[in-house]
DNA sequence: ATTGACAGTTCCAAAATAGAACTTATGGTC
DNA sequence: GACCATAAGTTCTATTTTGGAACTGTCAAT
């Protein structure tokens, strides 16, 4: 598919991929959080070829995630640094890290361990309701349909033919 | 790089992108938190090709977040629920949509409105700390290595390589 | 004048993906 | 019994994306 087309769909999820849904976008990130800033430390800490790495920044600019700060005249150079909207992508990258916590790690334990500043304690994220402030399970939710939904959310033509073509059958 | 390489990493968020992190899954991932249990399913309502559908249903089993169960016999059929493992990746999910439904909708509002059945409200999700219950943001927070760390946490050999040439510098 | 840092760009080969058709097994219909 | 439909894949080729390495341009320091 054309993945541009991501940005379009009627699905919050489908348009959050579109920013942040592949390897490296997620891995650069981890590394802006960790205050990693600059073109050949991103390169040089994951290995990205150069020609990817300029790729992804450019997209991440372009979607308001980062923004590029001068950091020297002559030769101008920059940083990429987090917006409001970047450093609001925590909650997914905290979450994404301690799902690896739970599932995914060795014998040796975690490779990190994250201190909450504003209460001096080993922390784990969890996720409450913003209402009612209980922890949230799938099991628990219930969907509706919001003002931005659109027919029965399908993500692609071949979709919609095939709806269209179920109903040839009637 | 070799992906699979992504397992390996000293680094909780690398090893669940391994298993999670690119376009399909999610999008596969949002069906099962929908309900969507069948291939044909998965293939109309996400217009994914049949290849790369059966190499992501595959993958996800493999990683123990997808079982497969035979819902009939002759000829054997399979659906793909989710494990626990596999709902646990709920937070992710929630947290992706919800960054979504703040910086990307459009004019129309929200494809989706959650309910919380255990208090009845429509709510938000909100990533708080399991130790003192206050909401997180990256400010709060101080990183240490844990008992799983290796090196600084090298990504890749180029990466390793830059620093040996560093280290031949001084 | 030469070397090195930095932030990219260019080029080609290798790998992944899209799109469509094909396969296998079974059950129902004319 | 031939024909169609359903379901879950597999196979094929063309296109796109990615990996890997070298190259470019600008400036500072030696």
């Amino acid at each position: 598919m054309k993945w541009d087309a991501l940005e379009e769909e009627p699905c919050s999820l489908a348009r959050t991929v579109a920013v942040i849904g592949d390897r490296w976008s997620l891995l650069i990130l981890r590394e802006c959080f960790l205050r990693i800033r600059r073109f050949d430390d991103f390169q040089a800490s994951l290995g990205i070829t150069r020609h990817l790495l300029a790729d992804r920044l450019k997209k991440l600019v372009r979607f308001g995630v980062l923004r590029k700060i001068p950091y020297q005249e002559a030769p101008k150079r920059y940083e990429y640094i987090l917006t409001q909207k970047g450093l609001d992508l925590y909650p997914i990258i905290m979450s994404i890290v301690h799902w690896g916590n739970i599932h995914m790690v060795d014998a040796r334990g975690r490779p990190l361990l994250h201190e909450h500043k504003s209460c001096g304690k080993m922390f784990d994220p969890v996720m409450v309701c913003s209402e009612c402030g209980e922890p949230l399970s799938a099991k628990h939710v219930h969907v509706h349909p919001g003002p931005g939904v659109r027919r029965s959310s399908p993500l692609h033509a071949s979709a919609r033919e095939r709806t269209k073509k179920n109903a040839e059958q009637a």
